[in-house]
DNA sequence: ACGATTATTGCGTTCTT
DNA sequence: AAGAAAACAATAATCGT
């Protein structure tokens, strides 16, 4: 944990005397000017059981939905610091030491968190995404979980299907196609999980706005801000004539960008902008011709 | 199960080099 | 003239309801 307000100066600013740091006030040993409080220190305890004077270490992982038991877990540590074991004590303390982390992960539920959870930050690290969707999938997970629907249906499906979801409901959709890239999960499996949260959790999904795949694909293509900008009017556009409803918004997406990147004479293929978005040319040019009337 | 959208494939046309 | 790109058409597959 960072400290907060750290004085910039080592010496007070109203007498330049010397500053006394020590306790949760900095305080001027000369005048008695306090120069920052606070120190409320939110994080996790940085200073370790074994050595309070020593080295400070932390007594476990930050605070986070994304391990199955929320980084509350204790471990047995594997360095010896003070006491060398030997012999049999040392055997002992092995066996204790499995034994205990047996039991954190006991139930196979837990199990399964475990394994999905691991997937889940693997995929969202691998989307790039930010760390509440993150945690928003594993606390998703843990509600179709509790709603037993699972069982039967592929865990790495739902660990998949839940990042895919959180993302739509966050705004920063991905498309079908690049969640399974990064997945252990086929599409069927991914949709599968999907489909079984809709139907039973109800997902606060709606359809996905164009918009929202805009910057990805344009710097995919590598297109400057100026198309891009032009392609999220086509986009205001197209929800205006009624054009984006019931199509693949990834492909109205690429449309726009491509319709932006002609308007703007910039080269681009139809085939390009279309494999971006996974859809073919064709489904692009439709687009593209509603769009130029 | 239905209607609409999208994918696939093939082919003649247009544009560029 | 050759090759790439865009356009068009017909059918199959897929999706949303």
């Amino acid at each position: 944990m960072s400290e907060t307000c750290t004085p910039h100066s080592r010496t007070c600013p109203e007498c330049d005397g010397r500053l006394d740091a020590s306790t949760d006030e900095t305080v001027c040993t000369e005048c008695g000017l306090v120069v920052s409080e606070n120190r409320i220190d939110h994080g996790p305890e940085w200073r370790s059981f074994a050595d309070d004077a020593g080295t400070r270490r932390r007594t476990g992982a930050p605070l986070t939905r994304s391990r199955h038991d929320r980084g509350l877990s204790t471990e047995i540590g594997y360095r010896d610091g003070a006491v060398r074991l030997t012999g049999r004590k040392r055997r002992r303390v092995t066996r204790m030491r499995r034994q205990h982390n047996r039991a954190r992960i006991s139930s196979k539920a837990d199990r399964n968190q475990v394994y999905a959870f691991t997937e889940i930050r693997r995929v969202v690290s691998r989307l790039s995404l930010p760390e509440n969707v993150r945690d928003q999938a594993c606390v998703l997970f843990e509600s179709a979980q509790s709603e037993d629907l699972i069982r039967g249906r592929s865990l790495e499906g739902f660990a998949a299907a839940v990042v895919y979801a959180t993302c739509r409901t966050a705004a920063v959709s991905r498309t079908l196609s690049e969640v399974v890239d990064v997945a252990r999960a086929t599409r069927d499996e991914l949709t599968a999980a999907y489909d079984a949260m809709n139907r039973e959790l109800g997902l606060p999904v709606g359809p996905v706005d164009p918009r929202e795949y805009l910057p990805r694909f344009a710097s995919a293509l590598d297109l400057p801000s100026d198309v891009e900008r032009r392609a999220t009017e086509l986009v205001a556009l197209g929800h205006e004539r009624n054009l984006v409803s019931g199509r693949n918004p990834g492909g109205f997406a690429a449309a726009c960008l491509y319709t932006a990147a002609v308007e703007l004479d910039h080269p681009l293929t139809q085939a390009d902008a279309a494999a971006v978005a996974d859809v073919t040319p064709v489904t692009l040019r439709s687009a593209y011709h509603d769009l130029t009337e």
